[in-house]
DNA sequence: AGGTTAAGCGCG
DNA sequence: AAAGCGCGCTTAACCT
C-alpha cells in the first residue's frame, strides 16, 4: 500500500513518468518497445548530473537482494532436511549447460559486499567444511585449444596472467609495464571475443570511440591471428552446415544463420562463435561431475558433491577428508580431457560458500 | 482470478 | 536495424 506522496520505486514505467516527463531528465536510451529505459547503465549516466538516480540504484540493488534471496530462500528450506534443494535442468540451455531452478542456486550474489552476505548463509554442518573448486579461465583456454593460436596457447602454457599478456600484446608494452587501465581493457576484449562483440560494443563498454575500439580489435587479431581465423571459420562453417559443435561433438543448430532478418542473422553468428566455447566448458564440467561422483563412491568417503555453478563444483566435506579432497578434486577436474593447453582448477575451503570462494 | 509480457538484474 | 553469449526470478502492467 502506497501512502500519499510515495511512489513505487520498482516500476520502470512510473520511474519513466517521473524522471523523463515530470523532471525532464534526458532519455539516454530506449527499451525494445520504445519506452525510455531506466536500467542500471542509464541511471549511472544520469547520476553524473542528478542526485535522484543514485538513490534509486541503491534501492534497486537492495530490493533485488531482499525479494529474490533474503525473503525467498528461507521459505524454500525443506522441513525434513533443513536444506534448500535446487533442481537442475539437463535439457534447457542450448549450449549444454545445466540450469538451476526453484531455487536458482546458480545466481547467488557474489559481486557486491552486501550480496556476499547472502552467500555466507550457505554453510556446512558442524565438523564439515564447504569446498569449492572452479576452472580458471576455462572459456579462454578452450578458445586457445580450438583456435590453436600460438600466442594464446603460450600464455596458458607459461601460466601467465592472460589479460595482462593480452594487454601487453595490444598496447606494445612489456607485461610489467601494463597499467591497470590497459589490463581492464584487455579483459573486456578477451571476454567480448568469446561473446562475438563488435567494435561498437567494445566502444560503448569501455567508453571510447568506435574508431579507437576498431584499432584495438585490429591489433588483437594481428597479434592473435589464430583467433581471427577461428572467428571467420566458425561463421563460414555455421552458414554451410547450419550448426556448430563443441570439442566433444555436441551440436547447436542455428536455423537463422542464413535466413531471417539482419539482426537475427547477426545474433545467430554471435551464438555460433560463443557456443563451441561455452558448450565445451559445459561438456568438461559434466565429465568432472561424473569423475568426482565415481571417485566419491569408489573411495567410500563421506564428502558429497552438492552444487554445480557452470565452472564450479561445490562439495560438503568432513574435516578429516579435507586433505584428500583438496588434492584429488582439482586433479580430477583437470584430468577429464587433454587439451592443447593445461586445465587449471582453483580450490577454496571455508565454513561457508563465501569463505570457500 | 489467472496467465503472459516487458523490464530489469542476479550469476557464469 | 542493431550493436555481448547463456540462463531464472521478481515486479508491474497488461490481457483474457
Amino acid at each position: 500500500m502506497l501512502a500519499g506522496g510515495e511512489f513505487n520505486l520498482g516500476s520502470p514505467k512510473q520511474i519513466g513518468q517521473i524522471f523523463f516527463e515530470k523532471l525532464q531528465l534526458p532519455v539516454v536510451k530506449k527499451t525494445p518497445s520504445g519506452a525510455p529505459s531506466t536500467d542500471e547503465e542509464v541511471l549511472q549516466k544520469l547520476a553524473e548530473d542528478y542526485p535522484l538516480p543514485k538513490i534509486l540504484l541503491e534501492h534497486r540493488g537492495l530490493s533485488k537482494l531482499k525479494s529474490t534471496y533474503t525473503d525467498k530462500l528461507p521459505r524454500m528450506v525443506n522441513a525434513k532436511t533443513g536444506r534448500v534443494h535446487t533442481n537442475y535442468a539437463q535439457a534447457v540451455a542450448v549450449t549444454g549447460r545445466l540450469s538451476s531452478n526453484e531455487p536458482n542456486l546458480q545466481n547467488i550474489p557474489v559481486r557486491t559486499a552486501e550480496g556476499r552476505r547472502i552467500r555466507e548463509a550457505f554453510i556446512a554442518p558442524p565438523g564439515s567444511k564447504i569446498v569449492s573448486a572452479d576452472y580458471s579461465q576455462i572459456e579462454l583456454r578452450i578458445m586457445a585449444h580450438i583456435s590453436g593460436d600460438p600466442s594464446l596457447m603460450r600464455s596458458f602454457a607459461e601460466g601467465e596472467d592472460v589479460h595482462r599478456a593480452t594487454a601487453s600484446e595490444i598496447f606494445g608494452v612489456t607485461p610489467i609495464e601494463v597499467s591497470n587501465d590497459q589490463r581492464r581493457i584487455a579483459k573486456v576484449i578477451n571476454f567480448g571475443l568469446i561473446y562475438g562483440m563488435s567494435a561498437f560494443g567494445l566502444a560503448s563498454n569501455i567508453g571510447i570511440s568506435r574508431d579507437a575500439a576498431k584499432l584495438y580489435i585490429d591489433r588483437y587479431f594481428q597479434r592473435y591471428p589464430g583467433v581471427a581465423n577461428y572467428m571467420e571459420e566458425t561463421r563460414t562453417k555455421a552458414k554451410r552446415d547450419g550448426f556448430v559443435e563443441t570439442v566433444f561433438g555436441r551440436r547447436l543448430w542455428l536455423p537463422e544463420i542464413n535466413g531471417g532478418s539482419g539482426p537475427r542473422r547477426q545474433g545467430a553468428e554471435r551464438a555460433a562463435i560463443n557456443a563451441p566455447m561455452q558448450g565445451t566448458a559445459a561438456d568438461l564440467i559434466k565429465l568432472s561431475m561424473i569423475a568426482v561422483q565415481d571417485w566419491l563412491e569408489a573411495s567410500k568417503i563421506e564428502s558429497k558433491m552438492i552444487m554445480q555453478v557452470h565452472d564450479e563444483l561445490v562439495l560438503e566435506v568432513p574435516e578429516a577428508e579435507l586433505p584428500e579432497v583438496r588434492k584429488r578434486l582439482p586433479e580430477l577436474m583437470c584430468g577429464v580431457a587433454k587439451l592443447k593447453v593445461p586445465l587449471v582448477a582453483e580450490v577454496g575451503v571455508g565454513n561457508n560458500w563465501e569463505e570457500a570462494h
